[in-house]
DNA sequence: TAGTGGTCTAGACCACGGA
DNA sequence: CCGTGGTCTAGACCACTAG
């Protein structure tokens, strides 16, 4: 029985101040358990605790885990199995990453995307890199310019900066030896998990350079997609400009 | 007590066959709370029952009663607030029209929209109308096109088909004089919430007739959004095609 | 002060998956 | 068969809102 998390369980919700912030047990545990991940106690794809076993690593009752496990399952950090147990999402499982690419053929079935690794050097960010990825202007970042092919026909154009300091050792060769999704090879190989990404969209005309890469003619109108990914803490760790061609594909999205 | 939905309460979870597709009860209560909706038992905006009064009503505890809730209120179809109640969400709420309208601006604050209804006249659907809305060809579908600016600035064209027999009486006129929110309008008037909507993006050059009334030239690169928009238990009631010019703009999305 | 939603608990039992 | 998550209950108490 670990008790390290809370020798004096959480703060007794009971006890607190009026005009205190007021946090639900709950979420006390929720956070706790974000940490927890964010520490690598648990991997991606690993199996966490039963919910007793939490229960009574912070001295609370199962049913208050339970909710706070609810809530990370819902954010698709934590998946549930009945008869299982619950693990830790990861990217190589399709399902997640078919949330996080969501380009849809206009007819016929779904089919994976074949990735072509076109650059991939360290430079230093410029002021709206480091903006986005919450660094100094001149900070080392690692740049990887890659296309997409989906039926052999090129399709997408990513230009994605990444923070050098978190993935040291990211190199044209380790990413050309990755078969799986991009987000997969930062999971095993840098303990980085994307839990969130905010895009940005607009529908632009093809620079010369892009419109190369994807066969097309210069100015021809393409989706282009801002993407800055997040891991636990809302810390981002990924700027992505993304160009879609949308000929063939779409790109959906579900308004609830 | 209103015993009409169950008199003897819901079915029993405890004594089903193995074999039969297993329903827990709070889904059952979901689907209860979504008749009445759709029966229009309760308005957008108006406060349902207490929860302890939903458990009496329909003969289960007060937490199965808040779980059914707790669903519902993550779909977006109720809103609670605590120390007040439950409520009907509507459209006319501004936190619910910031959901469906995901234009925001690159710099400045957002701002909202002035709509200006350029077309409205009933037709029938070709096949393509037809197929989204689940209708026949040539039933007859109200069309209406309109233009949205902001800060004056022309920035979407909507070409809107809506089944003619679900919104009978939907006249320029209707359409003129509302103010708000197209979905507020038909909420209150028409009794119809939209709940959820499914959308596809695509990069298309301007047609003339957009470019026309978005100030452009022709082919400019414009944000395709093609929507279907569905009531409660996945009725399709509306298609909507977008043209977005995304020069101020774009369309934000979070991938969770 | 009353009424609403929100939290937390303890316990019983069911559904599911795998040994 | 056991261990996991999933459901349901009853009851106590807290937090928020409004009259």
């Amino acid at each position: 029985m670990d008790l390290t998390d809370s020798p004096s369980p959480v703060q007794a919700p009971a006890r607190r101040e009026q005009t205190a912030a007021f946090s639900p047990l709950y979420q006390q545990i929720r956070q706790l358990l974000l940490q927890a991940l964010e520490k690598g106690e648990w991997k991606p794809g690993d199996m966490i605790p039963s919910e007793f076993d939490l229960a009574r690593r912070f001295h609370v009752s199962q049913g208050t885990v339970r909710k706070a496990i609810d809530e990370l399952a819902a954010e698709h950090i934590l998946i549930r199995r009945q008869g299982k147990g619950t693990f830790v999402a990861t990217h190589r499982e399709p399902v997640v990453r078919f949330r996080f690419l969501r380009l849809s053929p206009s007819d016929g079935e779904a089919v994976p995307a074949e990735s072509e690794i076109l650059w991939c050097r360290k430079m230093r960010a410029n002021a709206e890199v480091a903006a986005a990825l919450d660094l100094r202007s001149g900070d080392g970042v690692i740049y990887i310019r890659r296309l997409l092919r989906f039926r052999g026909e090129p399709t997408v154009v990513d230009d994605i900066y990444l923070p050098a300091s978190m993935f040291k050792g990211l190199t044209m060769a380790v990413l050309t030896e990755n078969d799986g999704p991009l987000y997969g090879l930062l999971e095993t190989r840098f303990g980085v998990s994307m839990v969130r990404a905010d895009e940005r969209l607009r529908a632009v005309p093809a620079a010369e350079d892009v419109a190369q890469l994807l066969n097309i003619e210069c100015n021809k109108p393409l989706l282009r997609v801002d993407r800055v990914s997040y891991t636990y803490g809302d810390r981002a760790v990924e700027l992505r400009y993304g160009h879609y061609l949308t000929d063939q594909y779409f790109y959906r999205n579900t308004l609830m």
